[in-house]
DNA sequence: AAAAATAATATGTAGCTACATAAAATTGTC
DNA sequence: GACAATTTTATGTAGCTACATATTATTTTT
């Protein structure tokens, strides 16, 4: 597309507009035309402009409100998506072999701190695993995983020395909402014991609390090898 | 919506057909039906459904092939959109009083890593920027900023001592294409003074680089106080 | 049997219409 | 002038049609 007689396509608009605010004919903060003058001025449907809009506006490009018309945000923001894949595949994708190893596993008193992020009133039986997920023999993510019992009966009865909790999840409990928290964490004694890494070494932490519906699934810290970085491009 | 005479949404188909991955009767891999029975079936428009696919393959729950038809993702992944404010943003979002320090500005040898993210051949002129940006005065950010010379010629007529470099830029240098790479690491000695920090603590780190077309614009890496952590929801 | 040409098909896209909805602007009332 | 009711307006959404496009499946050719 983009070919001269060639009907224009929304993500054609798309880019003219992203080029309005590009070279600085309207700024942040400034009010753009209404789609049907855009649609006129290009020369295609209001369709394809709304079409075009709403995906700026996702973006976090421009602000649109009923009746008060499009503009140009005026908070400039960055808005970036992650795939975050599970241990398996990144280790695959990097061309290393996969490993998995148990470290624990057993019912626990729930933290506090866990209950909270779950949003569970009551206290309720949890299955606590830590394992090591390896990439060719070396420790590459640990996780620390907590598992509402309550909302996955069935885990109990899963052998997670031969299977991942991660996976077995996945097959079994899709999640329909998560909560994401990325920060960065000095290993402690155990934690540098286990990675094989120096006490204090600051490592890559993905905690994930995931819900079917209203019911917690599960909580997990991932702690990553040292230099792991999570990587996209927009 | 959703209610029983009324039309569905695109949502609402979407909310149908992820709950028939969620309860488990399309599992991974499985091929869901074409667009048109789905309509018929929940009984809307084929336009809506696809709309809705189409949201739930951006989404990465679903793939969907022309003629191939659409089918479960095989390979779970997590995808979640994060926000990344600008830094007197995410201050004042915080209720703290943002504040700005310039460290150092000037023209540099562009350093091989900075050269190499950035794309760039010859080497060129470079303005570094080391800057803190505080929240009630204490250190919250440290920036380590590089600016193209060449595709930014006005930064160098600009008081960074007085206006940050990220707002200039936001204001007067917007990109379209980013890189984004989070990753930890240990406060070295001058960070963990900058920083008031012990030496060793591990910091959340953000890199960017962005580009305006093909020309390169900046290159920052942004060190965050102990503690920081980016959150979001899906 | 292998390769090439052809047909069939599910998704992708653009345009149109009609109406819904939210918010701003205006008018009416006291 | 302050407040309430009404109108106006820009975006949001759903349905329809028509056609484009990418693959898969089938048939024909060698």
């Amino acid at each position: 597309m983009a070919d001269g007689n060639e009907r224009l396509s929304w993500r054609d608009v798309r880019e003219s507009v992203h080029a309005w605010v590009l070279d600085g004919r309207y700024g942040p903060g400034d009010k753009l035309p209404k789609d049907e003058e855009i649609a006129a001025v290009l020369g295609c449907a209001r369709s394809t402009v709304q079409r075009a809009m709403q995906d700026l506006a996702d973006a976090g490009i421009i602000e649109r409100r009923r009746k008060g018309g499009t503009r140009v945000r005026p908070d400039h923001i960055t808005r970036a998506t992650f795939d975050i894949p599970i241990a398996r595949n990144e280790v695959e994708r990097r061309g290393g072999t996969y490993g998995y190893l148990l470290i624990a596993a057993g019912i626990e008193d729930t933290p506090r701190a866990v209950a909270a992020a779950m949003g569970l009133r009551m206290p309720v039986d949890m299955l606590r695993a830590q394992a090591l997920h390896l990439m060719d023999s070396r420790p590459f993510i640990f996780e620390d995983r907590w598992i509402d019992t309550a909302t996955v009966p069935e885990i109990v009865s899963v052998d997670l020395a031969e299977e991942s909790a991660n996976e077995w999840l996945v097959q079994n409990r899709p999640y329909s909402r998560a909560d994401l928290r990325f920060s960065a964490e000095a290993a402690d004694a155990r934690i540098a014991g286990l990675m094989d890494v120096a006490e204090g070494t600051a490592l890559f932490v993905i905690e994930r609390t995931t819900w079917a519906g209203d019911a917690p699934i599960t909580m997990v810290k991932a702690v990553h090898a040292p230099g792991y970085a999570l990587v996209t491009q927009i």
